[in-house]
Order: C-alpha cells, then sequence, then structure tokens
RNA sequence: UGGGGAAUGGUGUAACGGUAGCACAGCAGACUCUGGAUCUGCUUGUCUAGGUUCGAAUCCUAGUUCCCCAGCCA
C-alpha cells in the first residue's frame, strides 16, 4: 500500500453506480454538466416507503449536483387515477422534505404526444388496429418470438390511418374498438417492440384534463417524451422498466428529439410487509387497516401517523444503498434508524401502560413531593421538569413479580427498587384477589433516596423502575403497533392461500388504562416522546381535549425481553 | 421455450488487478438513576469450475442460481 491517503485529504465517500454514471457524464460534458432528475408518480394510490427511496434518490441527486428535480405525475390512465392521490402525494414528498423546481403532468403533454403520433403516421411508422385486445395478445404471441404473427391491419395506408385516428380522436368509437400502434417489429425478440399499442380509447373524466380527450396515450408512448420534452439528463427509474428502454428508445430516435439517459436501480423491498400498490389498496378497501394513514401500513402518511420523523426517513434511503441487486431490507433498519433520531430530540416521560397500585406503607398519607426530572439525557438544553410524587403511585404490571427468576431486576417480594428520581422502595407483600392475581403492592420506601440518590451507607439497586403519582396522573389510550404480517415474507404462502393469511393478528393492541405524568397534559398531535424504558410515542390525531391518544413509534432496545425469549426457547 | 438483468457474512452495501471494509442483526463485556443511550471486543462472506497474472471479488471461458417481461396497467 503506498501513501493513498495525502494529508488533509478530504476520506473520499464511495459512490453509488448512478452516482458514479452522473460524475462520469460530468467529466465527458454529455448533457454539458447540467443534471436533472425528476419523481414520476402515477396518483393511482398513496406513496409508501419504497417510493421515499426514489424520492429521495432523485431530489437528493439533484441537491447533490446542483441540478433540478421536478415533480411529474404519470396521469395517463384516468380509470384509475384520483384528485386525492394528486394531493396526497404532494404533501408526502413536502413531508419527507423535498421541495420540487416545477410541477408537472404528463397530461400536460397530451396535445404534444397526439401531435407526434400523428407525425409517426404520416412517417409510416404507426397504424390504427382493430384488433381486440385479447387478439392483440394472441397475434402478439408468447415469450417466444416465433409464436407471434403481425396485425392484419398492419398494412393499412396513411390516409386510411390518419382519418381513423382523428375519428378516434373525435369520439367515433366505443372504448376498446381500435388502438393505435406502433409499427415496429411483430416478431421482435423483445416483447415490448412487437408493435406496442400508443393510444386505446377510454371514455373517461381525467382527473387534470377533465374530458377534453376520449383517446389516452399509454405509458411507454408518454414517459420518454415527458422526460425529453423538460429536458431530464438522468431518467431513474426501477428494474422492471429495463426491457422497456429499447422502446423508449426507437421513439425517442423515430421523433428525433432530445434524449434522456434512463438508469435502472433495484425498488425496495422490506421484511414484514408488503409493497405493492394493489395489495395496499386492497388492505385499505376490505378494512384490514383502518386507512391508507393507519400506523401500520408502510405508506408515508401511515408511518408519519406512527411517529417517524422524514430525518429517520431520509437517512434509511442513505444507508441501504442503491444497486441493481433486488434483495429485501430487514425492517430493524428502519427502527434503528428512528431510534437514532427520536433518541436524540425526543423528550423522556414517565408512562405506565398496564398499571399496577403500589401503596408505600411508610409515606406519609396526604403529602406531596415535586422531583427532578431530566427532559433528555441526550441534550442538556432540553433541561428538567417536576414530578409530583404522593403515597400511592402506579407502577407497570411487568416490572413486578412474584417469583421472579435470578436475573429478574425489578420489584418482587423482599426486593429493593428505585422509582427513577424518586425513591427507592422495598416490596413488604402483595394483595391478590380472588383469582390469585396481584392486585396491589406495599412497600416502604427510604426517605434518604429521595431524587433517586444511593444511601449513604452505599447501598445499590439493580434495578430502576418508572411510575406515575396515582392522584396526579391522566389516563390515556395508548396503541400499541407491530409488523404488519406475522412472516418476513408476506408472500410466503401454502399452496392455494392468499397473502393475508400471514396478516399479524397482534399487529395492533390498544391499552385504554395506561396512565402519564401530568406533564403531559395539552399534548399536540404529532408531538413524539420517549416514554421511559417503553419506547418511542407521539400523539395521535384522534387526541382530542383532555382523552390523550399514543401510537406507540418503535419500542427501546430492549435486552431483557432478548432474555426472555432466549429462555422461553430453551424451554 | 425467447429476451433483458443480477450474484460479496444472517441482511444490505464498499473495494474498480495489490491487507475483503462499513452498517444492521447476533454474541460477549464495560459503564449507567432508562435492562435505554454510549463504549470495547468477537463470530460469520467474494455462486461454482477452469484459465490469465508475481498477485483476481475485480479480467477471460463455461456453468449454476435468482429477478423482470406475454395489460388496450404503470
Amino acid at each position: 500500500m503506498t501513501e493513498a491517503k495525502a494529508e488533509g485529504s478530504e476520506p473520499t465517500r464511495s459512490l453509488h453506480f448512478i452516482h458514479q454514471i452522473i460524475e462520469e457524464d460530468n467529466k465527458t460534458g454529455k448533457f454539458d454538466g447540467r443534471v436533472q432528475t425528476r419523481f414520476p408518480p402515477e396518483p393511482n394510490g398513496y406513496l409508501h416507503i419504497g417510493h421515499a427511496k426514489s424520492i429521495c434518490l432523485n431530489f437528493g441527486t439533484a441537491l447533490k449536483y446542483g441540478g433540478k428535480c421536478n415533480l411529474r405525475f404519470d396521469d395517463t390512465n384516468p380509470v384509475k387515477e384520483d384528485i386525492e392521490y394528486i394531493n396526497a402525494i404532494q404533501e408526502d414528498v413536502r413531508w419527507l422534505g423535498f421541495q420540487w423546481d416545477a410541477l408537472f403532468y404528463a397530461s400536460d403533454y397530451f396535445e404534444q404526444l397526439y401531435q407526434w403520433a400523428e407525425k409517426l403516421i404520416q412517417d409510416g411508422k404507426a397504424y390504427v388496429c382493430d384488433l381486440t385486445a385479447e387478439q392483440v395478445a394472441m397475434y402478439r404471441g408468447g415469450l417466444d418470438p416465433k409464436t407471434a404473427k403481425e396485425s392484419p391491419n398492419r398494412n393499412r395506408s396513411v390516409e386510411e390511418n390518419l382519418d381513423l385516428f382523428r375519428r378516434m380522436r373525435a369520439g367515433e368509437f366505443p372504448d376498446g374498438a381500435r388502438t393505435l400502434r406502433a409499427k415496429i417489429d411483430p416478431r421482435a425478440a423483445n416483447i415490448n417492440l412487437r408493435d406496442p399499442v400508443m393510444y386505446r380509447i377510454l371514455h373517461a373524466t381525467h382527473p387534470h384534463v377533465g374530458d377534453k380527450w376520449c383517446i389516452y396515450p399509454m405509458y411507454d408512448w408518454t414517459h420518454g417524451q415527458s422526460d425529453s420534452i423538460e429536458r431530464v439528463t438522468h431518467s431513474i427509474c426501477t428494474l422492471e422498466f429495463e426491457n422497456n428502454r429499447p422502446l423508449y428508445d426507437w421513439y425517442i430516435q423515430q421523433l428525433g428529439i432530445y434524449a434522456p439517459q434512463q438508469i435502472e436501480f433495484a425498488r425496495l423491498n422490506l421484511t414484514y410487509t408488503v409493497m405493492s400498490k394493489r395489495k395496499l389498496l386492497e388492505l385499505v378497501k376490505n378494512k384490514y387497516v383502518s386507512g391508507w394513514d393507519d400506523p401500520r401500513m408502510p405508506t408515508l402518511c401511515g408511518i408519519r401517523r406512527r411517529g417517524y420523523t422524514p430525518e429517520a426517513m431520509r437517512n434509511f434511503c442513505e444507508r441501504i444503498g442503491v444497486s441493481k441487486f433486488p434483495g429485501t431490507i430487514d425492517m430493524a433498519w428502519l427502527e434503528d434508524a428512528v431510534r437514532e433520531d427520536l433518541n436524540k430530540r425526543a423528550a423522556r416521560v414517565m408512562a405506565v401502560l398496564k398499571p399496577l397500585k403500589v401503596v408505600i406503607d411508610n409515606y406519609p398519607e396526604g403529602q406531596t413531593d415535586e422531583l427532578d426530572a431530566v427532559n433528555n439525557p441526550e441534550d442538556p438544553a432540553a433541561g428538567s421538569r417536576k414530578v409530583p410524587f404522593s403515597r400511592i403511585v402506579y407502577i407497570e404490571r411487568d416490572d413486578f413479580m412474584e417469583n421472579p427468576p435470578k436475573d429478574y431486576f425489578r420489584l418482587a417480594p423482599g426486593r429493593e427498587v428505585r422509582l427513577r428520581y424518586a425513591y427507592f422502595v422495598k416490596c413488604v407483600n402483595a394483595v391478590k384477589d380472588d383469582k390469585g392475581e396481584v392486585v396491589e403492592v406495599h412497600c416502604t420506601y427510604d426517605p434518604e433516596t429521595r431524587g433517586g440518590n444511593a444511601p449513604p451507607d452505599g447501598r445499590k439497586v439493580k434495578g430502576t423502575i418508572h411510575w406515575v403519582s396515582v392522584a396526579h396522573a391522566i389516563p390515556a389510550e395508548v396503541r400499541l403497533y407491530d409488523h404488519l404480517f406475522a412472516k418476513e415474507n408476506p408472500d410466503d404462502i401454502p399452496e392455494g392461500q392468499d397473502y393475508k393469511v400471514n396478516l399479524n393478528p397482534n399487529s395492533l393492541v390498544t391499552l385504554t388504562d395506561a396512565r402519564v405524568e401530568p406533564s403531559l397534559a395539552g399534548a399536540k398531535p404529532g408531538n413524539r416522546y420517549q416514554f421511559e424504558r417503553l419506547g418511542y410515542f407521539c400523539v395521535d390525531r384522534d387526541t382530542e381535549g383532555k382523552s390523550l391518544v399514543f401510537n406507540r413509534t418503535v419500542t427501546l432496545r430492549d435486552s431483557w425481553a432478548k432474555l426472555e425469549k432466549a429462555q422461553q426457547k430453551k424451554k
């Protein structure tokens, strides 16, 4: 190894293959050093985490190279698209933290596209076909070109084609009666080149251009030229469009217009969820979830409601990288990304999810203490607050065990623990109901441990648990979320079954009897907190007036839970 | 069956003929008023077989496996 690292030189961070291509293009002057990308969603559904990867890539690339990135709706199919989606998509892109240079609609180019179509007809490069959809499929043959044959209408005269096409536009024919097809090669090895359909007849109202058209261009006839019109340099898209690139190139070449460079990358797959728009729509429509923004959904509005931050999302997209390998990323990465972000910024508070009453026998009745609690140990500027303490407190049910294993550090008969920020308490006895369930625990406290400090005798406790004062606590509803699907790969299903058999029946557990510390009074929807020792939570939009509703964004890392699980496995 | 792509630890991603690195997960330990955070250490990898070369994840040849395409969807 030579002295590769010159002193003072920046360690060069490695570029993924797309940025390598761009830097190479900039070096050779292919696009005069210009970099322009775009995010081109179809407004037929809500954006999901997979789109976030594309958004971060496209907008991030423009930002990195001082270029432009537009938002363009590829709205070529009015029967599936809707203004609801157009609005939601814009909101989601903004939430992620990006601002487009221009907002376009592919439908803005419909007239230009139509003119270009007439030009191809004039040049003998397109023809009107009378075959039905089924017939077209049959004539096109299977994957093997040997089974293909050409359309009987392939050699119509230019005049007849032009006349028919104009009458298609004029609305003379019913839906599906005819199509305009590119005259390329009926027996091409690449099936996309076997005289693809350019226009279909669709008497439908378009969400953006209304009833202006009754013929609509196919995506393939629209996408490349739209990029060309906008002068996109690097047209970044997902792998499945590799097969279509030769077709886009053909159109651009026949038209003799500016040619962007298409680069394909692998779309994002995540464990324990589905990303297909069709499936997400089905989950919403058939009420498997409460809506597009159900916090269990991988939609951007869903994870937003769940409490994820845009910073965490962008960081996640940065970390997973960009390549052409269609792998699946472990959901744990996403969770790690939010934890990392929220750890630095979320205020710590105490909340008891499943309350168990603790009476401190030797604490004076009617007395209240105001104890200092740190708001965020990761951020001294966050300051501190007062938390009220009194004779009866709630602790977490899971923090008491009558017959605990050795490595259980929490409260148990005869054991002493620290109540966070308050006192050491020692369990005297537990009171049970007729069913044998512990309903109340009695403790004594040590006044010398006020503030949670160790007593003069140097006594130590292994566990510190959280609590709220019964007299001061605020009731709250807490929604605990888990993976939407019970299997890493929801599509891993038994013969003849459906992916929905893998839905996780415990993906939502609602706790209606939680208590939170009084400082949370007046918390607003969207506010994020760390409930100490439990996880990160945010105030849900269902919160109204006094009734607080929290969503669990993600649990804290829990080495005790891990231990428990491991021990259960041993048994 | 035709065409287009891709293969590096459990997962994802670097290395561009010269020490296989990073992150997540996992394991062990330190520290701790969160079994949190932080810190330290560890396990695990170049699809296979040949070849070129002083030297191959990288170049060549052959094979294997996986993904995508047969909408008037995008």
